[in-house]
RNA sequence: CGGUGAUUAGCGCAGCUUGGUAGCGCAUCUGGUUUGGGACCAGAGGGUCGGGAGUUCGAAUCUCUCAUCACCGACCA
């Protein structure tokens, strides 16, 4: 490609919205502009990146015997109230209406689609397994898109759906998968990390997500320091602290505290350490419930985990906060006073604060807080569960090693679905015995065009991207200097151009009339690994020079000799 | 959905307090000079100041309203 025929469109100015630097840096080198909150237009550079990306997914995909389909984007909402995901998914999943009034969606994902096709084509087990995959635009609705390409509305993912008739057939394709998932993610040259993840939404059983390590990520991941152990934050098991509760050493007493609405208040103005307080959440119950409201106990120095909340029998999912007036109506008190003692609701206790003795919490009463309370002897205890996020420094629950945390971006989440969408849906095959038998699905995503972000997040530099080969826009740059001067560069140039071209090598060749520091500084952005600089200076020498723009070195060789330097 | 802030040339911003026919930098175009790290000189084009309504002799500026966008929070395969 010339860069004269090409759009290159690199900015020397960093957009003042751009936050992470994946979307500074994709706006600055051209590769996406804005069309809207949370929508994209994919400009050359990006595409050539993203078509890469999708390359290897796809390479790796048919190499674990998954075959590739294409279905449509927009769905119909029957298939959607088949499953009661019309009802259980929120406003995210976008919603509207043809000429004649039939409801439909965009589809931010597929499951219902694939299983209406399977249920037609697919009769007997000897068809089975199926693996299926495509690699398509999804629409979600994000209430808040950020960063992006990293979290918007349109993106595009490959997914993948297995079928099976029994859950070892499953566990097999869904191993193939976990493995095919490693080979793409080390083929794009990023350093990522398969961790243990909630099922969320899509329901099932066993889950990985696969997480390209950055600061910059939304999720927070889980590492045990003494073994294999990863987790999402989301996921991670807190164990119940070892031994007895120490005894008590208190007597309880009231106390004002006027001036306290917060832990960090409270601890400030009195003699208290956070780890001997505790917070009391008020969240509301299922319907089915015979209480209203329940409370959720956690030690005041940790934070609820609302998906561990949520999954609570009685608590309702998702799970929602109890209004400061439900609690005052409840309890007579206000949310900077709450505590245990006398609360007229179930409580649930998180296993830290279970163990806790001569705490301080809320007194129910405005201003008023309790001192030196013991579980059992001043209040009962109650139910004890996991309720809490791991904090750095736990235990693994694994048995062995302790837990370090760090921050990821969510590029690649497996499932195992089991039964429940064939169930709902009624795809079933006929068996070896001739008895009809509901399918067992898996299902694989993987976040295409959120992994060009995330492979920015990892390679970048003070002058703009540093892609690896494998997914760079172009390999090679051929940068002449002053070429409209000097025929001797030009004809090196063009004939480097065309050798490079023969040879099937993606080569942008920088032949616009711009000075040296433009092009350089162009290339650089843009981040292509492998360049090629050809000046009368280094020709006088019989040489080229050759620049590797991740180490940044630079060698100067014989012109016969470049091609053979990467 | 709540809080905060923004919307003026393609991009980044000033002007608004104190109303008087709209400006800077970058980018673009033309001519010239220059050419190994985002050059320089001269000139040019480009704006119904987010939309609507109001106050006023007169509104980018004051008031109301709507829209869009961003950040924080809530939310979220």
């Amino acid at each position: 490609m010339r860069s004269s025929k090409y759009l290159l469109a690199t900015q020397k100015e960093t957009p003042s919205d751009a936050e992470v630097v994946s979307h500074q840096l994709m706006l600055r080198a051209g590769m996406i502009r804005k069309l809207a909150s949370g929508l994209y237009t994919w400009l050359p550079n990006g595409v050539r990146v993203l078509h890469k990306v999708e390359q290897v997914v796809r390479e790796e995909m048919n190499a674990c015997g998954s075959i590739e389909i294409h279905m449509p984007t927009v769905q119909p909402s029957d298939l959607w109230q088949e499953t009661g995901r019309w009802d259980k998914f929120g406003p995210e999943l976008l919603r509207f209406q043809d000429r004649h009034s039939r409801d439909f969606v965009l589809g931010p994902t597929h499951e219902e689609v694939v299983t209406e096709l399977v249920r037609k084509e697919v009769n007997s087990y000897k068809q089975l397994p199926l693996n299926l995959y495509q690699i398509q635009t999804k629409f979600r609705d994000e209430v808040r898109p950020r960063f992006g390409v990293m979290r918007s509305r349109e993106f595009l993912m490959k997914d993948a759906y297995s079928f099976h008739l029994s859950p070892e057939c499953l566990q097999k394709t869904y191993d193939e998968m976990y493995a095919g998932y490693c080979r793409i993610f080390e083929r794009l040259g990023l350093e990522y990390r398969p961790v243990l993840a909630d099922t969320g939404s899509i329901g099932g059983s066993v889950s990985h997500e696969f997480h390209v390590l950055a600061e910059s990520g939304e999720d927070a991941i889980v590492f045990s320091d003494g073994s294999d152990y990863a987790a999402n934050i989301e996921k991670a098991e807190t164990i119940a602290p070892a031994g007895e509760r120490p005894a008590p050493s208190q007597e309880m007493q009231e106390v004002a505290t006027p001036n306290a609405k917060t832990i960090a208040e409270l601890i400030e103005q009195f003699e208290l350490k956070i780890e001997q307080t505790v917070k009391t959440l008020i969240v509301k119950a299922t319907e089915e419930s015979e209480h209203q409201l329940i409370a959720l106990i956690i030690r005041g120095d940790h934070e609820l985990n609302d998906i561990k909340a949520e999954k609570l029998a009685d608590v309702a999912s998702p799970l929602e906060f109890a209004s400061e007036e439900e609690i005052r109506a409840a309890v007579g008190a206000g949310p900077g006073s709450l505590g245990p003692v006398n609360l007229p609701m179930p409580v649930v206790v998180d296993y830290a604060a279970a163990h806790c003795s001569d705490f301080g919490a809320g007194a129910n009463v405005d201003d008023k807080h309790f001192f030196g309370i013991n579980w059992e002897r001043d209040v009962a205890l109650g139910q004890v569960a996991d309720l809490r996020n791991v904090v750095e420094g736990d235990p693994s629950p694994c048995g062995s090693g302790t837990l370090a945390i760090k921050r990821g971006i969510e590029v690649g989440h497996i499932f195992q679905l089991g039964e429940a969408y064939a169930e709902s849906m009624n795809a079933a095959v006929l068996n070896e015995q001739g008895k009809n038998q509901t399918l067992t699905m898996g299902c694989y995503g993987v976040g295409v065009s959120r992994i060009v972000a995330a492979a920015i997040e990892q390679n970048n530099d003070k002058y703009g991207i540093t892609w690896p080969d494998s997914i760079a826009p172009f390999k090679l740059a051929i940068v002449p200097m002053n070429m409209h001067k000097s025929h001797r560069v030009q004809e090196v140039a063009n004939k480097l151009y065309e050798e490079a071209k023969e040879r099937g090598i993606d080569v942008l060749f920088d032949d616009r009339k711009e000075r040296p520091g433009v092009m350089f500084a162009d290339i650089e952005l843009i981040g292509i690994p492998h360049v090629i600089v050809i000046g009368d200076r280094s020709l006088d020498k019989g040489v080229i020079e050759y620049k590797n723009r991740r180490s940044g070195e630079k060698i100067e060789v014989a012109i016969e000799d470049i091609f053979n330097q990467f």
